[in-house]
DNA sequence: AGGCTGATTGTTCCC
DNA sequence: GGGAACAATCAGCCT
């Protein structure tokens, strides 16, 4: 089955624009529309389309970071509301309402994901190569990749407060 | 019983 | 350079 099943959820079955907001329609995707699992525009190669196990999943963006504090206000201030959309439109709502400098902690956090990620990134291309080379050999399971953890990786909390200028 | 949907924006990746 | 996809969330609805 394709994962654009036809759950009712969706309010396609007409106009029926919940708040006609302009800035969204300008970039507007068709939802998004999980279509990498089929149509993998993304993976050049069918072959390569397979799972990505170590594939590292993308840093929450500076909106992200945010949206993760002021789903927690909202929903003690909106406890009956359920809904993610809500949150999310209520909080892209604040978001623009957020000046550059208040957004400035939230795109610091982002920014320091984003290094972190890059570091991710650069292994797991790396493995691309790897594997590139063998045909669909998961040989990674058989190697002990298992880096020992002993490594400083609690270096978060590198919150330099944004003093007063 | 499990899996996908929505809605927000930003960021990231591949071609 | 651009376009398309995906990141969290969580209850609700469908298969």
């Amino acid at each position: 089955m394709k994962v654009t099943r036809g759950k009712g959820a969706v309010k396609k079955d007409k106009n029926e624009v919940v708040k006609p907001v302009e800035d969204r329609a300008a970039g507007k995707r068709k939802a998004v529309l999980k279509a990498s699992k089929s149509s993998n525009k993304r993976t050049k190669n069918v072959k390569s389309a397979k799972k990505d196990p170590n594939k590292p999943k993308r840093p929450p963006s500076a909106f992200f970071v945010f949206l993760e504090e002021f789903r927690k206000v909202y929903k003690q201030e909106h406890p009956n509301v359920k809904a993610v959309s809500a949150v999310g439109k209520a909080g892209g709502e604040k978001w623009k309402s957020l000046t550059d400098a208040e957004k400035a902690p939230f795109e610091a956090k982002a920014a320091k994901r984003k290094l972190d990620y890059e570091k991710l990134m650069t292994a797991y291309n790396k493995k691309q190569e790897s594997t590139e080379d063998e045909d669909e050999e998961e040989s990674e399971k058989s190697k002990s990749e298992v880096h020992d953890d002993d490594d400083d990786e609690e270096l978060e909390e590198e919150d330099e407060e944004e003093d007063d200028d």
